[in-house]
DNA sequence: ACCGTTTACGTAACCGATTACGGTGGAAAA
DNA sequence: TTTTCCACCGTAATCGGTTACGTAAACGGT
């Protein structure tokens, strides 16, 4: 097929035997252009179905109006959310969005970082594998002036600018509500030993626990491995065979506490009567199951949205004489109360809340 | 902060009392230069932290590596994997991917697709909405020599490249299996009215019936709205509360056969034994269900693989002399056979695989 | 010594826009 | 009539690379 050939502002000039500067002009509605002139190129440009040329407007501004993306895998619901709010974010300030997966490997993450710059985006919005331990790339194009946000997965001690969910009062509220709900046996999920949430998750567990004055029992904690919904099923088994046995469980994500409620549907025992689960992530599947799943809602569309906007003010203002101020910005996270925790409350804790707001 | 001018060729050619001209032959090893000189413009490169002005190459090449993909809804399960597919097969042949959400209106997707042109990639990856009927800019961009691939919800009429799933053999498998397990008086809760895979899908339901010499009965079809889990649930009340009563379920997506399982549990009506269940789709949810859900999986990592190596060979050869031929690839969506299908067999039917499989 | 070839680099055009600066022609002011 | 000024458009530089073409020096052969 023979190409049509691109429509320059130099094909519209030679056809009207004036300049390329003086379309350009046209064009763009400069005073210095008399209107006959505009308007015989206004509409050939029309009719000839003239578009400018991207990579010399790129090249001529040094700046492409897009933003690159990396992300560890974006089948996951909550990488999507998060995905979706950037671009909802990015095209309402005209931009566009750029993507890609690391698939989890510090090698993938840092090649596509470089790719993506090569490909000429403005920024980079990076949500770190969980095998990321090191950020030096990342500190290079920093100091290089690329303006950098991360989000969700966020660095611990390399300074930039990050947007993430509270994951400590993610696991703190959901902990408490377990325990208003009147559970005082918490059985608690942790994430993987490597995972960047294991440990704010599991610290919020711990706090909600003494602030409220019980005991946490280490026998009750369990490290996933896989943090999948079989493991999740096998671990309940084991514990709710043993003699001291918890009373509900506040796992670290959804997955493993669909596995939870497997199990204790296996074992007959009545959900949340008998026993109570909390997830966190809030999955679609949380809302199928049976009894349905309360959780934490990490409020992906926030961060995604936060990110992109931070990120492109970067861009916009890179050249402000102030140096960037890099901050960390904390979206908290919203508990999503469904059946599997939803025992009528003790009468203490009920009196407890009503003191608590009086005019209720 | 005063950001680091970018290195270019000129600041490298004037270090080292060279042009520009030797110093990019020297960074491509072009024979004609000296290795002295080599070695001096490489180090200096390094050393300076050099980094080709991707604008300048997209300029000149005039092709940027990018290419656009546009979908309807990125959340989406189905979406997102074949989304992987398409930045995984990119990233193979050293492209990057442009993503834009359409959001199911088709203003958004035209004006997406030219914002996407704006930025310069070499091609598009279409999802059409569900209420894209007319594909007229589309068209306009083909006839302007810009390689399109749609994929997943193609268009009927409109002459291009497509990659989509079998939905209508996707159905006669499901409703065939059904029939294969015993149950023949299936129910079928077809798609919404607009959407493009209700009418494939509704056909190899009513075929596979018709096959195996069963009736099909009009009151166990349901057109639904929402196609949510919601819809399925009541539909499914519905149906069970008649006295004509359907023994299975062919859903056109897992949300509605999960409502459908959630009906039918609620019945206390035993899955599979006395009622099969199928959905479509594959989500993840489906097998975490009780009964866990089998249903027809798309392949979503294959159709986006797939249309992306044909976008980019489209992108590569489009100079060819050779017009471009438009395939529309096709590809086979497979069974997943999980519990709420996997009554025994009746005897009558394994005699008849047997005999089909003389040495099994 | 003369000429052709090779080696190794420079010159300049090009990609397609934007824009500072320069120039011309005509009308109004002096 | 000359000067001035403005309206209007052209010239050329620029963004940062690539590459066809030109050319100086060195080298080898006769």
């Amino acid at each position: 097929m023979p190409v049509p050939k691109k429509i320059t502002l130099k094909d519209i000039a030679e056809k009207l035997n004036i300049t390329v500067a003086t379309v350009s002009r046209a064009m763009s509605n400069h005073p210095d252009i008399s209107q006959r002139i505009k308007d015989q190129v206004k509409l050939l440009a029309e009719t000839l179905n003239y578009r400018p040329n991207s990579f010399a407007l790129h090249l001529r501004k040094q700046r492409s109006g897009m933003i690159g993306t990396i992300l560890p895998k974006i089948i996951h619901y909550h990488s999507s959310t998060i995905l979706s709010g950037v671009i909802q974010a990015a095209h309402d300030l005209k931009y566009q969005v750029m993507i890609c997966e690391s698939g989890s490997t510090p090698e993938e993450e840092k090649s596509n970082a470089w790719a993506l710059l090569n490909a000429g985006v403005d920024g980079l919005l990076v949500s770190l594998s969980n095998n990321t331990f090191s950020e030096s790339h990342f500190s290079d194009m920093q100091n290089e002036g690329i303006p950098i946000v991360f989000f969700d997965k966020v660095p611990n001690s390399f300074i930039a600018s990050k947007v993430s969910t509270n994951d400590y009062t993610g696991a703190y509220i959901a902990t408490e509500h377990l325990i208003e709900k009147g559970y005082k046996n918490i059985a608690h999920l942790k994430g993987q030993k490597g995972a960047r949430n294991t440990l704010p998750r599991y610290k919020g567990y711990l706090d909600a626990i003494e602030k409220h004055h019980l005991q946490a029992n280490p026998a009750f904690v369990y490290e996933c491995t896989f943090c999948t919904e079989e493991e999740g099923y096998e671990v309940a088994i084991k514990m709710m065979k043993k003699r001291s046995k918890p009373d509900s469980f506040f796992c670290v994500n959804d997955e493993t506490a669909i596995g939870v409620l497997a199990a204790l549907r296996h074992l007959n025992i009545k959900v949340p009567e008998e026993v109570g689960v909390i997830g966190f992530c809030n999955l679609k599947a949380g809302s199928y199951m049976n009894p349905t799943l309360s959780t934490v809602d990490q409020a992906g569309i926030e961060i995604g949205k936060k990110a992109a906007a931070i990120l492109i003010d970067m861009i916009e203002h890179r050249n402000d004489a102030s140096g960037p101020d890099y901050k960390h910005t904390i979206i908290e996270p919203q508990l999503i109360i469904r059946e599997s925790s939803a025992k009528a409350q003790p009468v203490s804790f009920k009196k407890k809340v009503l003191q608590k707001q009086p005019q209720a």
